[in-house]
DNA sequence: CTGAAAGCGCTAACAC
DNA sequence: GTGTTAGCGCTTTCAG
């Protein structure tokens, strides 16, 4: 618990002003080799490092790059480790910030009203509950919310994804197939419903409404809808959820009924966060490129930072179906 | 790209100034409740939220914990995760940093000293590099340096763990195991080097030098040595790993080389990042408890931050094996 | 109860 | 080449 050394103690040491220092450890011109030298030599021996905060709130630029999430669970995580990933050897920081209050709406204008303009040179903001965020940094949004979006988006093809899952369960034989929604405001959980819906249209099922739950990508929403449609006169004998979440509670509330998976029940999820994998029995899902959807914005943001005026870009990356354990064959009845 | 809105501009659209905004703002006393009305009214309508930054620099308190990493990979991807879990519902917000450069030592005292004392209330660092780091603020160290640490810090039993692979390795009839050593300069990496010999001794196996590698948790540095061992003449029948990178790495090269894994070469990782269960086959492991070493240090943080004036805590987590695909007994010869 | 003024650590004009 | 000055947006005495 020591207190910080600031540019004045370095200023002391070296015995020049303030402004001399900033300019020195700036390489800014009109500072003498031999003062460079001697600033350089107080700012080693007492160990000094700017004041991110304190640079900040003068100059424009600060060198970090922020991305904005609602909480760092599996999939943020992985969009970060994509982003980190992606920044390295750019010369830039990565500053990942959560919000305390992550419930509700517009969290991420919150966060960005606290750090843009100021902190960081660009956001990245992933899965943003409102749309029309304005700002002074640029901004790119990660599988964005519903509706026109006024900043270049990037997110995986939700619909494709979907149609995959429907038709692999469809392939293994199953007619009577459920779905978990996703959290109604994002754009992909609009489209994979509409994947759903498409996907059983291709295969000539009628829709049947009882059989769509609601499970917004909570885990307690996702184990109350599998209940209800599990216990359902005539349940679904495979279920397609909107992400790896709500498809982990769905195996769970099976197992609670006594069902077997992938027996009794054939589950598949959407995502595959690495957890996904680890699941007993192993998840079957559609596969999102997370980490790649991190480095995308980071090239995007990159590109903004350039002074490249790209219109407004929407980039869609493909999905891809994992098969693993909790999908089989329907039983014989 | 709006300018933000500043207090400046509450405080003009209230008719106040900015010293009675700020008042207002945060509630302090001494304004009358009508004023404190009006201006929260203009805050709502500007949709003004104070900069974090600005703020930071005159008040000591920010409610915001910082976590330094050195990179967002597997394994400070999962203790983000526990620190966020923790975090959520104490009212602070969770501020993640990685410096540009990734490289050398040092790195998280430069990023130490560019938030705190400013930006962040606490600091959580994630397998520092240096340990004598002084700073304004409270600060705990997860997988820490090796040395006396001045600091809380919070680990795993590493060298039971490593005794547990060992001993598993035995149990299945391997006399050759290799091992592929971690960063030198972490506690946990030197306690798992201990482990291995403990569990060779235990199991009365002469130690062979020959059958250690340098991996560094860097997956390049871990290939390498994957590639010596196996080129020995009387090469190792298994490989315990310091992480589950260099684990999954020594899979590749065995590959690469013509082995079968687990038949021809059994192989046992550290930490069971979600990512070792989705290896193909999946990797048997040690596991250790990444999201708790993150809550924990939560705790201490928060309590440190109450004014609970705990003695250099050291708080030790115990570890697990996790058996799965990439272990066999060795080939009959 | 309210506002003017000082200053957090730093950078950018502008003087000297 | 170097120092002085003026803020960045905010909180906090301290007068009024």
């Amino acid at each position: 618990m020591t207190r910080r050394t600031t540019i004045h103690d370095v200023a002391a040491a070296a015995g020049v002003s303030v402004a001399t220092v900033s300019k020195a450890v700036n390489g800014r011109y009109g500072v003498s080799p031999e003062t460079v030298g001697r600033v350089l030599d107080a700012v080693k021996a007492l160990g000094y490092e700017s004041s991110l905060v304190a640079s900040s709130m003068r100059s424009r630029r600060t060198g970090v790059i922020g991305v904005l999430v609602a909480d760092i669970e599996p999939f943020s995580a992985e969009i970060l480790k994509g982003v980190a990933g992606a920044l390295s050897d750019t010369g830039y920081d990565l500053l990942a910030y959560t919000g305390a209050r992550r419930d509700g709406e517009g969290w991420e204008r919150r966060s960005l009203s606290r750090l843009s303009g100021t902190l960081i040179d660009a956001a990245i903001i992933v899965t943003p509950t409102v749309v029309n965020v304005s700002s002074d940094v640029p901004i790119v949004a990660i599988d964005p919310h519903t509706g026109r979006a006024d900043v270049p988006t990037v997110e995986s093809d939700s619909f494709t994804g979907a149609q995959q899952a429907v038709h692999y369960l469809v392939q293994l034989g199953h007619r009577r197939i459920g779905f978990i929604a996703g959290r109604p405001d994002l754009r992909s959980a609009v489209a994979r419903a509409s994947g759903y819906r498409a996907g059983l249209a291709a295969a000539g099922i009628p829709f049947d409404p009882a059989l769509v739950g609601d499970g917004r990508y909570e885990h307690d929403v996702a184990r109350e809808a599998a209940h209800a449609m599990l216990a359902l006169p005539d349940p679904p004998t495979a279920v397609f959820a909107a992400n790896d979440l709500s498809a982990l509670s769905i195996v769970e509330v099976a197992v609670e009924r006594g069902l077997r998976v992938p027996d009794d029940l054939s589950v598949v999820g959407f995502d595959d966060v690495p957890e996904a994998a680890r699941a007993q029995p192993a998840l079957t899902t559609v596969r999102q490129p997370m980490k790649r959807l991190g480095a995308e914005a980071v090239r995007i943001v990159l590109a903004l930072l350039a002074g490249e005026e790209l219109p407004a870009t929407h980039i869609e990356l493909p999905t891809r179906l994992v098969a693993r354990g909790t999908t089989a064959p329907p039983r014989e009845r």
